[in-house]
DNA sequence: AATGATTTACTGCTAAAGCAGTAATATGAA
DNA sequence: TTCATATTACTGCTTTAGCAGTAAATCATT
């Protein structure tokens, strides 16, 4: 099974599992319905902090991931 | 050692690892100087798809990390 | 079918993001 | 020191995100 990419789509599967219509969920995060609509919708023009607070209600993290940090990781645990 | 979480570090310890100035990684990503410098800053109201071209050039990718999300991708690779 | 909720799709309006330009400092190397 | 670059910090200005309100259309349940 394929897993959803998308942030558009990973908002609506999110909201649809805890049963959530876009009007509860807009009012849950303390912002207006039309972002919530326009994110599913695939904006990508949307304001991070808005979207965090979306994503805080659908207990969404955003994790920053790069080689370098990956690196930094792995020279933490180093074997002798 | 610490890793860092704010976007504000994160983002400027790529660009300093790639030996860039704000103004070149601004131009690199073809924002405005002014953005890197007030996401450097802590500013959280940026717009996403204004972050990602600079996450572009810095190599970062976006994870979104969920219960719901692990629990897909267990359920992927059974054991019997 | 009928009722209610949800979704989609508009509308202006206001607040703010993003921009280039400028300038003053800070930093750093020759 | 001197010269160049980088950083910080301001400007207006234009674009647009986000908002509530409204209404039509779709969906679901009885």
């Amino acid at each position: 099974m394929e897993q959803p990419q998308e942030l558009a789509q990973i908002i609506r599967m999110h909201r649809k599992a805890a049963r959530l219509s876009r009007v509860q969920l807009a009012e849950l995060a303390g912002v207006g319905k039309t972002v919530v609509f326009d994110i599913e919708m695939g904006k990508e023009s949307v304001k991070l902090d808005t979207l965090r607070k979306i994503l805080k209600v659908l207990n969404i993290k955003i994790i920053w991931k790069s080689p370098l940090m990956e690196n930094l990781q792995n020279s933490e645990n180093e074997k002798s």
